[in-house]
DNA sequence: CGTGACTTTGAGGAATTTCAAACAATGTGG
DNA sequence: CCACATTGTTTGAAATTCCTCAAAGTCACG
């Protein structure tokens, strides 16, 4: 942290893996923008902050003109079905894009699970502006890229591991995120429930709550005080097997 | 057809639907390429032909140099996990992009289920070639943001259907595609075996058979000879309840 | 017309859900 | 700061769905 500039806006930036291009070596491997792309994104960015958990973001359903960067705390993006049930499809954390869209209205809703700061472009403004700025519009197909695989193995993990095995997948997961997961003391402290961690599985919460269990009695994870886990990350890589 | 150009190439088409930009009525729904366009990307675009049905287009783990454009057939994109069991994440249809990589590597392998045709873009070429293009590049951002919706539309199957209700969300994809659906006769001909359907929607192949039975028995489908299956289409939508 | 690939059917067993209830943690107003 | 209400977690037992194994049936193609 740079001392001379404190700043009480978080930066925007975009947390992705470069899936391509493959000329090894000719470009970093994590997204990067420019100070000038940020300051460019920043112009008609507009930082929005939800204090209290569980607050909406917004509804599937709803018109949709923006899309949201996340620049601090956590999210969950879930859609609700006929009968009730709700299937979260993807956690957020900082650097995340989501909102996404389809014959203008919001395909998901959003919450946050923490208080949260988050940027909100619109969509209109958005547009325009990456027609013009070739690079930004790269890094945005990048990260749509790397939002992609992620969903990808989320199908594989409901697809063909059990719930001990989806839940030891979820947790390496979390463990990729320094703000909740002290990779010195192997400590994930996440503020996630059951029931989300449940809905996000495809599973029930109780089936969770077991799932735990049976993590722990083999020794792979080793639950403490107030939701912090301890995480043997070898040993549990190896029993999801992918 | 236009008779005065009968073309042995099948044209370059991106399937998608826009998420955005917002602006009610300023872009069309669907995405095209103009001739321009079209042209420009046939400059390096290889074609490529599978004669035989499950013909190895590229295999997970293999340097991955190039995106693919399925011109005609069906291909199924697919992972095999560490004991061997395989979950298709994806079936893709003339008009959509597959390929997708991550530290220059294919993550999935991607095999032919009928004959067919598909164009091979270098990577090294289209990184470049987008850059300069940004209509082009911005097509593929609506058809990275299409799959997207897709993939996440599976989470949702995967996550809260039963398996005959995943058939049934199934089937309505299929009939999605006028190559293989009837929609006087609401007849289906997808020539995709009862194995692949249970690898794509996480399932025993015994259990996708008996899903047919199920819906067979409740009027929603009825099987004729030789694969095809008459839909109820009206019927499906409400009984998967998404 | 036989061979191999694909499909269907049955029976037993495993994993997971549902329902019910006890338990623990958290936060709020008094 | 405590009592209480609320929310979240764990556990048990019964019911269900789905898987596995086994075998018979069907289709496509040389």
């Amino acid at each position: 942290m740079n001392h001379a500039k404190s700043r009480t806006h978080p930066e925007i930036h975009i947390r992705a893996i470069r899936g391509w291009p493959a000329t090894q070596g000719m470009e970093a491997p994590e997204l990067t923008l420019s100070p000038r792309e940020k300051a460019e994104l920043a112009r008609f960015a507009e930082l929005i902050e939800y204090k209290t958990k569980g607050s909406r973001i917004f509804l599937q359903g709803e018109p949709a003109d923006c899309l949201y960067v996340l620049a601090a705390g956590v999210v969950r993006v879930y859609r609700i079905l006929a009968n009730g049930d709700r299937q979260i499809l993807a956690f957020h954390w900082p650097g995340d894009l989501f909102g996404l869209a389809e014959h203008h209205k919001f395909l998901n809703s959003a919450e946050a699970i923490v208080p949260c700061a988050l940027y909100r472009l619109r969509l209109s403004k958005l547009a325009a502006f990456l027609r013009a700025n070739p690079n930004l519009q790269e890094a945005f197909l990048v990260k749509a890229f790397h939002e992609l695989r992620n969903t990808q193995r989320q199908l594989i993990v409901m697809g063909r591991l059990d719930i001990p095995r989806r839940l030891a997948a979820f947790l390496l997961d979390c463990s990729g995120h320094e703000q909740y997961y002290q990779a010195s003391k192997h400590t994930l402290n996440v503020p996630i429930t059951r029931y989300d961690i449940a809905d996000y599985l495809g599973a029930s919460a109780e089936t969770v709550s077991r799932a735990f269990g049976r993590l722990e009695k083999n020794g792979l994870i080793k639950r403490g005080m107030a939701k912090s886990v301890l995480l043997n990350t070898r040993q549990m890589k190896a029993f999801i097997g992918l």
